[in-house]
This record gives C-alpha cells, sequence and structure tokens, in this order.
DNA sequence: GGATATTTGTATGCTCTACTAACAATTACG
DNA sequence: CGTAATTGTTAGTAGAGCATACAAATATCC
C-alpha cells in the first residue's frame, strides 16, 4: 500500500527545514546581491514616502547638484543609465520642477542641467533621508566592515 | 585632507576628476550595492539571453525543482515577492510549459508546483549559465572574500 | 456547530526601471 | 566638404513590484 502518514512526516520536516532556506541557492552570490538590493529598495522606499523620491531620482539631484551644467550623457554613464533611462528620470525631475535643461553654450548636442531652488531644497531634505537610511542599513556592520562591502562592491561595478 | 585646492586648473581638474566618478555618492553603501545589482543584473540577461530567462524565473525553477510541491505563498517568502509578483513569474513559466500546477491535497488553498520535463532540462541548462555567471562574478574575489562578502549580504537581507 | 477571521490564489491596474529602434540636431573627422 | 559619431528625444516593449479587490479554502473563536 502506498504510504501516506510517512511522507506526510518527510513533508513536514522538509518543510520545516526549507521554510526560511532557499538550499543550494544560498552559495550563489548573485542571488544574495538579488535579495540584499531588494531588501535595500524597500527601505529606501519607505524612508522616501513622503519625500515621493526614488533612489535613481535621489542619485540624479545629488548628482546634478554635485556638478552643476552635467549633461544627461554624463549623468547616465555616472549611473550606469542608458540615454533612454536617463530622460524619463529628468523629465519627471523637470516636470515637478526641481531641475531645469538649458542647452550647453561649448556642444549644442548637450542639455546642461541645474536644480532649481526647490531642487536644492528637496535635496537638502534627500540627504538628511539618504543619512537616516544609510544609518539602518550600516548597523549592521563594523566601520570596518562597511568600508571593506564598499570596495568589494566598487569590484563588481567598475 | 584637501586635495582640490589649486585655483587654475580647478575646472579642467574637477570635470577629469568627475568624469568617471560620482562625488560624495561614492561613501552611500546603498548606492554601491544598487550599482553592483545593476552590473550582476546586465551580466545575467546577456548570459541568459539565449534560455530567455530571467533572474526571477531562474531562482523560481530553481527552488521548485529542489522542493517540488513548494506553494507558491512560499516562493514568495523565500524569494521575498509578494504573491501578485509571484503569480507573474509562475505564470509565464507555466505558459512556456515549464511548471505545472496541482491543487494541494493537504490544504485546498495552495497550489503545489511541479517542473514539467521540459522545465528540468532548462533547469539544467540554466545551472550551467549559473556557474558560468558565477564564475564571472567571483573571478575578482578571493575564496575569502567571497564568503565574506555573501555572510555580509545575508546580514542585510536576513 | 456556526459565524467570523485568516490564508492562499487570482485578476486588474498602476508605477518605475531598462532596453531597443528610429529620428533630428550638432559636432568631429577624414 | 561630406560622412561618421555624439547627444537628445520620442515611442514602444518588457520585467518587476506593489496595492486593491475578490473567491475559495481553512482556521479560530464563541
Amino acid at each position: 500500500m502506498k504510504v501516506l502518514a510517512e511522507p506526510a512526516l518527510t513533508e513536514d520536516k522538509a518543510a520545516a527545514a526549507k521554510a526560511a532556506g532557499i538550499g543550494a541557492l544560498d552559495g550563489i552570490l548573485g542571488f544574495h546581491i538579488r535579495l540584499a538590493h531588494g531588501a535595500v529598495y524597500r527601505h529606501f522606499t519607505e524612508t522616501f514616502a513622503e519625500l515621493e523620491l526614488t533612489q535613481k531620482q535621489v542619485s540624479v539631484l545629488w548628482l546634478v547638484g554635485e556638478d552643476p551644467g552635467v549633461a544627461q550623457i554624463e549623468l547616465g554613464n555616472r549611473l550606469r543609465m542608458d540615454r533612454a533611462t536617463t530622460m524619463t528620470i529628468v523629465n519627471r525631475l523637470q516636470a515637478r520642477g526641481y531641475m531645469k535643461r538649458e542647452r550647453s553654450a561649448s556642444d549644442g548636442r548637450r542639455q546642461a542641467l541645474h536644480l532649481t531652488p526647490a531642487g536644492e531644497a528637496a535635496l537638502v531634505q534627500a540627504k538628511a533621508c539618504i543619512a537616516a537610511h544609510e544609518a539602518w542599513l550600516k548597523s549592521r556592520f563594523t566601520a570596518e566592515e562597511a568600508e571593506k562591502l564598499v570596495e568589494m562592491l566598487a569590484r563588481i561595478h567598475e
């Protein structure tokens, strides 16, 4: 006869053991990067819910604030976005009055990007939120570990 | 220490220094996680272009292969996806004939997921691609570094 | 036992990110 | 000069994620 009770126990045990686990996937570095990114993404979204800013939007605000007049193509290069993706983000920030485009004097193909006063103000708030977000993220590491982690991640994306 | 104190060539040097840089954003751990994830994502997409599988699809194939009969809600918990997101991925894999749903005998709410023979075959190919992808990713680390990196990333997503 | 809550799957719609392809304007090059 | 490359722009496609609402099955409580 088919053993129905036994497999039930086996199933339970296996289910319990695997309940929080991911099996052999646990050894895959890329998988952990993906999960970690997801966790950071979710916390970022919560942190910036009030400001209604995304990671990319904050990154663009930040870079334009640091380097006024930067061209869209430069933003894309630094943030590893293509031109089309950069467009949609700049469009959104411009529509919200945080950023303005000006044709570059030295190169008519380029759009020089600048923050508006509203954009500057948003950036100040965003940097405070970033600080809180970073504190949450780094709370689980020592200073040495955080530094090592940044250095290793940089080896991946550089 | 101040390295940016030369007035004459400030503009050129700053521009050159910033050409590939991201300024103060470089100190933000979350930013590096995002860039690293993007780099891994792009390489993954290239590696799996032939198989036409995404990271999530491979993860789901993998987990269902390891744990036949697993419920969708379990997949979502393990991969940190909500039910709706899990649905779309399972739907796609089922539409391609890689997976089938069966109502759970012990709990009528659950759908027990199983791989089809085609799904098993796809998983075998996928695992080979994962190995190549992981080799590319880990090539920049020693075994100890990779282990430490996984452990630190796990602290973020656990 | 029966009413009520919870869990799971499903369907729908929205947003953000990313990519491709095509086109126009500008600049660089041979 | 004419041609090629760069930059911005638009339009379309796709994946992933989330929120909401609903239905069916199960669990819980009185």
